[in-house]
DNA sequence: ATGCTCGATGCATTAATATATATCAAAAAT
DNA sequence: ATTTTTGATATATATTAATGCATCGAGCAT
């Protein structure tokens, strides 16, 4: 297979994987059987052109045709506008481990009539998502998560819903302090639907 | 057939014209079938992801994925880096004109042997090519055409080549002045493959 | 008027994608 | 330890892109 499509085709792949999502829920988005998008990712057809574009549909993303001259330029522009979406959040381990939380916390019924707590836990779980999250905050994570648990199981407090969710608060601060051409870009950027049925597929 | 097919199918078509190529010339760079380019443009297949990328590769352009969010910069590079070509060059009566002077120039023999004023003739038509030339510069083109071709036939002398000349380098600085912001550029781009073989599929 | 190039179209054939369905081993979750 | 999920793979069929070739009318030039 050429080499840009195969160049295409681990785009499409990396794309997916950081939205989370299976290939399976990736084809009951896109309309493209589950099969073939495992062999359009392993490059291993020459796909047409409608099949990429419903999966870059799905995955926020738009078939282009840049002048040559013009792609360092694009290039540039698209690393930084998707730099720590792409990058530094890429750590597969984080990104389960933020799937668990969201998971973890549509469990309790009780979260919209339950202590405040809860809701605030979910708003800043939300903005998290969005940033750029290091292997390093690995840990933090699960630490809420457990938290949460602990807390679903009634075997806690509130108290320690409060204390998870100040972790995470001073989490999210150092994050977003280190990085402010990122911040500025935050809001016209899309938000991930992460949150919407993640990784079942 | 899809929106952003036909978008793409759009650009490839315009990108083919600016070139000053027939879908033949194309057919023959790409290895596509004539018939099929013309399908392709006309927007009625779901043509194969190696054959945009076959194409694309002809027209210096490249397939790339960009996220939704940068689509924006993205467009804005790509109109600023490729402006000139794109817009203000784009009158076909224009492009027609250049390649009609091109060809009457090589259908001097004595260019290389000749009077110097041939030679730097070749050099500012090969200048004018990278220019954004607008509609009304056509008549500029095609008095100078009409003087290399009376040089040809040998109804007038040297002078009127120089004057010839003189003309298209008034119109050369009056066009460049213009803009310093694409003269900057000018250097970077890949000059436009006019010079071989246009037009002739 | 003649000839040439252009893009569009038709047709037959080949080759490959796309799809539906099912299965499998490995990883992951319970 | 058991069940679920995930990605890769297999088979069979339908759809269609891709190719080669021929042709047509329109526009342009000689």
């Amino acid at each position: 297979m050429a080499y840009e499509i195969e160049e295409i085709a681990k785009t499409l792949q990396s794309a997916r994987v950081i939205k989370g999502l299976s290939q399976r829920a990736l084809s009951e988005r896109a309309g493209v059987p589950q099969a073939h998008i495992s062999k359009i990712e392993r490059g291993t057809v020459d796909l047409r052109l409608s099949s990429l574009i419903a999966l870059a549909r799905v995955l926020d993303l738009e078939v282009a045709l840049v002048p040559r001259s013009a792609v360092p330029a694009v290039q540039s522009i698209v690393r930084s506008s998707s730099g720590p979406t792409r990058s530094a959040r890429s750590t597969p381990a984080v990104i389960k481990e933020l799937q668990r939380l969201h998971q973890t916390l549509a469990g309790i019924d009780q979260v919209t009539n339950g202590p405040k707590e809860l809701l605030q836990f979910q708003r800043q779980l939300r903005e998290l998502q969005h940033l750029p999250l290091a292997h390093e905050h690995l840990a933090a994570l699960k630490n809420a998560n457990s938290a949460l648990e602990a807390f679903k199981k009634q075997q806690s407090g509130t108290e320690d819903i409060r204390r998870a969710l100040s972790n995470l608060q001073t989490l999210r601060n150092s994050i977003a302090h280190q990085s402010d051409s990122w911040a500025a870009n935050t809001t016209l950027r899309p938000a991930y639907t992460l949150d919407d049925e993640v990784g079942n597929g």
